[in-house]
Order: structure tokens, then C-alpha cells, then sequence
DNA sequence: AATGAATGAGCATTCATTCAT
DNA sequence: GATGAATGAATGCTCATTCAT
């Protein structure tokens, strides 16, 4: 008990803690917390696949309790409404990025985006269409649950911001609006999920991340003469109140 | 024919073409086109607000019907289904990049692609709901009316994409996957709608399409030494089937 | 148009202010009043049935839709809620009350009170099970349409409070609290409805109305000596805080 | 068997009395007497209460099971079907009545009636719910468990029977329908249950009750000259076929 | 004896679409 | 052309009861 390996104790916290935010706004009649989880994972697996193919509206409890092979009075034993199944996929959907797995190496803080790029894309490629649904039902969640899917994508953007700060810090990215600039690194990678429609046609999943790597590094890169604002300090851009 | 007052024309071929994109697809049963114009028009304006507000499967058609002041058998002669609806706000919204006016100016062509986002980003931050609209339920539409979507969003970014390539021809702007690069210009514009409940508590417009303008324009500079990736031949990148 | 009977009038007025007192209760998405009203009695001659049999919890609108020959949609166009239904059923039911027709003519109250009994008792006995049915299922209602059924009842009491009045003040009753006895009155013609099932099976309904005739006319009479509580002065009977 | 304590002996005949008319109404699956006393007792409590508030229909066994902190399948251990919780309840409230004390002593019956009423109802309004709970949820009940409950309230209403009998051959009373009498006896009784909402702003207990008794005594005074109608023979009221 | 997870028929309510007027 | 009443299949959710443990 005593030695347990630091990483899969991580791993252990990391799917607790996914449960912990999730549990308490959503109330299940069921004690056993294991055959809770159990449930949870089945009821995620198959109704993303539905919400994915049909739309949240457009998937019946009696589609989902098909695919499960289980009666309607038995999800709602464990989910009060709908929407908490739509919680439930948006959020492991979310959780998927804090497996990013241990932060990129120290070392230059280009390699580190670089890497920090790759595995990001790659979870994203992974399971495009959970991206796109999260796009396309976020909505329908009010309240805590739609905050907490605000959250937890805002959490996983701190990986990035961290990197960035660092490498603005010792002067090897360009200063910029961190919170912007990091949003566009994570937006460009749900760009593969909402258009891969069009982008999957062009290029295959490797080229698009070393395209979209070359994209923001060379954006973040500090140039000769005018290519940096000079004029430029970047507490004075005004906040919108 | 020949002596139409440019300007006039213009409109009215645009107008027009919008149109004729559009009924095609939508089988009215009334006659009359300038009446058929004027109720889609009314129909738009008020299932948009509607459908952005509940999303399009939680508005009804008896919603849309009152708040036009108008029969539900009324909207039933001009369009067959609720769906298509639907298809003509999509494509009012997409068609609003259309008008993004005369296109810029020659010269430099980092100040022609610095209007084009100019403009482009504000098209969208004046109608932010309609473009969340269009990544929430564009999906909703089937066969041709889905593919007028696709064609029209494609068709928007001709415009960057050809001011790209001149780029790129005279030496401005790096070389890139022109595509890729394009729809990375148009997603970071549309971030604006998609993200605002976050960006904007940051930034204020103006100040999101400098800080844009930026990393677009620093993305695209050529770069001394090893920047730009000598050995990258495009045309080898390996397209996916 | 100008010599209108009175009673005539009365009727109509009376049978319109029905619908008035329940219609603001009630959401009907149907404009034309008439169809509305003819609606309105088709529901209740169905659904006081079926309640009455199977009580309001037990009857489906199905059932009621079935009975009817009409779509549940149908039914949802004229009311909001299945309880609406059973508003409409209870408030008839209280209705019928206000049509005893006009007041018993001047004359010996004891006479007036012995007519107004009889109409009364035989207006319950007319329809028996709707009494059943509003002491059984008057709970189900909430906010303002429970209280319109309580002001209804209220409202029918009104008679027998002003002919108890009159005779108390001509001395021809003894004095009592004139509220309390009012309900026992009523209370008494309730009886025959709430406890038909056994009181049927020993009187008939006039054998039930003279002796009950009789033993409020005589618990009113003024006695001899110490019959009327000498010490008594109503005023200061406690009421209850 | 002989010296046993008479009031141990009564309370426990009236207890095992009760049991013994509503256990062979119900199918209980558990052999042990005293456990199935003791859970009767707990599901009256827990259901008694749930049933006044939301009604039999709107009460879940999850509710009553809840309140207990048992289980759901531990009440269906005791009792069969939901309804048999509903006549637990029903019996145990009639019953109550069986507990008004010893008869009232000798002597005037007016007294004797006084005293019978003044118990009578102090037992009712000890608990008004309960009564209301009757008159609304008595028709759940079929067959025999509904019979039972009828069965109950008539022998509860043997009491007065036999007071007013008593008190008209002595001719204290003038002569009367008795069961017809003793029935209004009981229902202005209920009455205070069933229109506490109206008459508990008017008057408290004390006052009603003293009311009630002068209404009462007053209906069943002789009174001179032709008060009591001369012709009536009582045997030839027509029964009701 | 007790537990509590599972069942699935049942029900109130909604809403796109039709069609007689 | 316009109206709006009617339709009825569809759907989310409930809850009495069962039964394996």
C-alpha cells in the first residue's frame, strides 16, 4: 500500500476526480458507487455514439436503453434526466485532455509546444466526432452542468498558457495576449474535428499537425525589424467590461 | 442590358442568386416570387432569433407562426418542411460574407489580407448568434441542402485563399498548404462567436482582430534561417482517402 | 332586442358568467368562444363520468379522448392540463346550485327555508356522483382554481344564510350562528350523496329531504324555557384566532 | 385467563380486535404477529401522513419506504399490494372511534347524548386529516376492504343509535328516523373535518362543538302543539327499493 | 427477513403536418 | 392565399411490483 507508482495513482485521481465533478449534479438512486461507474460507462458509450449519429433531441432514452440492452426505468435509476447523459459524454469527452499524459519535458519551450500540439491534436483526432457533438449539444446543459463543461476546457487550456508564458518569458515566443493566442492553439485542433469534412479530403491527420505547427510557431516567433509591435504594451489594450 | 446601373445590378444579382441557390431546394406552393422573397424574408428574421435562442429542434413552428402574426398553415405554403427553415437562415447567415464589399485594394498583400480579416471578423461579431447557430445545427439538413452550406462556407474563403497565393507568389507570406491556412484565418474569426462567453470578458473586438491580425500576419512572415522547412515539397504531402 | 324576458336574461347571464369565472383559469389555444364552450361541455359530460368511476388518477386522457371520439391533441387545444378538466367538471357541478331559480317568494321563513331545502336537496340528488366526486377529488386542484371551487360553494350558501338571517330576525328561528348552521344545512343535503350507500337503502329521497326538513326546521324552532340558552349572547362566543 | 387486568384486557382486545378484522384482508409473508403489529403500525404512521399530503395516487412506495428508512421490498414483505397499506390506514382511523371510553352513565339522555357528542367529536378533530383522508381515498378500496371500512363506521354508529333510541322511548327525544338522525349526528361531526378550511376562521372547537350540541339537542327537542307532525308513523315511510 | 436494482407497461403532454373552410 | 382546428405518433419520465442476493 505504501508504494504505490506515482503515475497510476495519478491515473486512479484523475478518474475519480473525472466522477467527483460530475457526481454531485447528478442524482442517481443507486448507492453502490462501482455499479454506478459501471453504468456511467455504458450509458456513455452508447449514447455518444447516438447523440453523435442523430443529435441530443433527436435520440429517444428508449434508443439508448435499446443499445444497452437494459429497460428506461433502469437509466433512470442512475440519471435523473436526459440532459445528465448529455453531461455525462461532454464531460469524459472534456476529461479525455487532462490524459494528456505528464507535461512535455523541460527543455526549449518551441519543443515543448511542439509536443504539447501533437498529443493534444492526436486526443482530439482520436475521437473527432465526441468534439463535434460537444460543439453542436453544449447548449442544451443549463446552469452547473454548462459551467462545468466551461471549466474543465478551460482547465485543459492551462497546459498551453503555461508553455506560452514560459517561452514569452525567456524571450522565445513573441509577447502576445496569452489567453487568446491559447485559445487559437486549441481552436485550430477542434478545427480537425469541425472540419474535417473538407480538411480530411486534403491532407491526412500528421500533415495537418505539422501544417498547424509550423502555422503557430512561426506566429509565435519573434522577427527582425517592424515584425513585433513596438509600440505595443500589452496592458493598455482595453478591456471590454 | 447592357446599360443596367452597375451598382443596381449588383444587389439584385446577388440578391437574386441567394435566392436562386435556395428555392430550388424548397418546394412553395405559391406563385408570386416578390411575395415568396418577402415571406422568407420575414421567416428568417424571426426563426433565426428563435432558433438561437431554443435551438432549432426546441422551437416550433407554432412559435415562429406567432411571432410573425401569421398561420401555421401560411408558412406551410411557402416552405414543405420545418427543416427548410431552417436551410434559409443557414443560408442568409453564410450569404452575408458575400457582401463583405469590393474586394481590397491591390497593393501589399499583408494590407489586403489585413482589410479581408477586417472585414471578415466583423461581419460575423454583428450577427455572433447566427454563426453559433450554423455550427449547431447545420447537421440538422440532409443531401443538397447540407451541401449548399458546405459549398457556400467553401466559396467565402476564396476570397483569403486567393489573396494567399498572390502572397505567397510575390514573396510575401511563407509558404504554406493554402487550404489549411485559409480555413485557419476563417476559424479564428468565427472563434469569436464560438468563444465569446470566454474572449469576451478579455478583449474587446478591435482588440481581438489586432491581436488575430497579428498572429495571422506573423504566422504567414518568412523567416530567417531555418524557419520556413526547406525540404517540405508540397505537393508530396500525402493526401488521405 | 329591447324586451328581453328578465329571466331569460338571467339564465344567459348566468351560464356566461360561468365560463367567466373558469375561462381566465384556463388556456385554451382556441380563439371562437362558442366552439370553445361547446367543447368545454362535451369534456365535462365525459370526464365527470369517468372520474366519477375511476376517479381523476385513474382516468387517462385517452380515456376521455376515446369517450369523446376526439384526438388528445384535440383536448390539449382547449385545455393546458388534465386538471383543467377536472376544474371544468367540479365548477359545473357547483353551478347547478345557483339555478335553484328565483328565491323562494316572501312569505313564513320556515316556508322559505323548507323550499329552498327541498331544491336544493333534490339539485344534489339529481346528480349525486358529482358531489361524490368534488369531496373526493377537490385536493388535486391548487392556487386559484381550489379557491374558485371554495368561493362557488360559498357563493350556494349565501341563500340559506339570508333566509336563516331573515327568520332569526322576524323571530321565527332561535338565534345560532347563522355560518355554522348554513354548512349544517347544506352538510345535511351532501349527506344524501356521501352517504347514499347506506342511506338508500332505508329512505327514499323525499322520505330523506321531509325528515331532514324536519330536523332542521325543528333545531331551529325557539323553545319554551330553557330550550334557548339564555345566557348566551353571540358576540361573545370565541372565535378562533 | 380469569384475573387479567380489565383495562389490559380491554386495550387488548380492542388492538387484537382491530388486527384480527383487517389481517385476513391482507396477505402478509412474514409468520412472526408482533413484528407485523409493530410494522403495521409504522407503515400507518409513515403512509397516514404521506397519504393526507399528496394523496393515495401521488404517495410512492418509495415515499412511505423512505420516510421509514426500510426497504421497498421489506414493505411488500407485510403487505401485498399497495392498497393494503390504504385500508391499514382507513381501519386504524374508524377505529379510533371504538376507543371513545366507556359509555356515557346513566342518566338524562340528553346528557348522555351531550357527552357521546362531545367525545365523538373531540376524537375527530384530534386528528381532522385522517377524516379527510376517508372521505377522499375510501373508494380506492374494493370488495371486502371496502366493505370493512362501510362496516366500521355504521357500528361506530351504534352508540349514538342507541342513545337516541333510548332517549325517544323515554320521551326525552321527539320520535325520529334514527338511523337517518344518528348519521347527521356523525356527519356534522365530519364536518369539521371536511370544512375546517371555512369553519376554523369562525369558531374554535369548544365553540363548534357547543353549537353543534344545541343544533343537535334543540332538532331532537318535543316540542308543543304541532311541532312534531301527528300523522307520521314511522313503519310506513316508504324504503327505497 | 431484508435489500434495492431492475423491469416495462403506462401516462401526460407535445408538435409537425394536414385540410376543410 | 390564408386560416387554425384537428390529428396521432412520438417521447420523457414514473412507479408498483418482482426477485436475485
Amino acid at each position: 500500500m505504501a508504494k504505490q507508482r506515482p503515475s497510476a495513482r495519478r491515473g486512479d485521481d484523475r478518474r475519480r476526480s473525472w466522477l467527483e465533478r460530475v457526481r454531485p449534479l447528478i442524482a442517481s438512486q443507486v448507492g453502490d458507487p462501482s455499479l454506478v461507474e459501471r453504468r456511467y460507462g455504458e450509458l456513455i458509450a452508447a449514447a455518444a455514439r447516438l447523440f453523435q449519429e442523430k443529435g441530443f433531441d433527436r435520440t429517444t432514452i428508449d434508443d439508448i436503453a435499446g443499445r444497452l440492452n437494459i429497460s428506461v426505468g433502469a437509466i433512470y435509476r442512475y440519471v435523473e434526466r436526459k440532459e445528465d447523459i448529455l453531461l455525462l459524454t461532454l464531460a469524459r469527452t472534456l476529461w479525455r485532455f487532462q490524459k494528456l499524459g505528464p507535461p512535455p519535458p523541460d527543455g526549449d519551450p518551441a519543443q515543448r509546444l511542439r509536443e504539447l500540439i501533437r498529443r493534444y491534436y492526436r486526443v482530439i483526432a482520436a475521437d473527432a466526432p465526441s468534439t463535434l457533438l460537444a460543439y453542436r449539444e453544449s447548449y442544451v446543459l443549463r446552469g452547473e452542468a454548462r459551467q462545468l463543461t466551461k471549466d474543465m476546457e478551460l482547465e485543459t487550456n492551462r497546459a498551453f498558457e503555461a508553455v506560452l508564458r514560459d517561452g514569452i518569458a525567456r524571450g522565445a515566443f513573441r509577447r502576445c495576449r496569452v489567453e487568446v493566442v491559447t485559445y487559437d492553439i486549441v481552436m485550430l485542433g477542434h478545427m480537425w474535428a469541425l472540419k474535417r469534412w473538407y480538411l480530411g479530403r486534403l491532407v491526412d491527420l500528421d500533415a495537418y499537425i505539422a501544417e498547424q505547427t509550423d502555422f503557430i510557431l512561426s506566429a509565435l516567433s519573434r522577427r527582425r525589424g517592424s515584425g513585433e509591435r513596438r509600440d505595443r504594451s500589452l496592458p493598455r489594450i482595453p478591456r471590454r467590461v
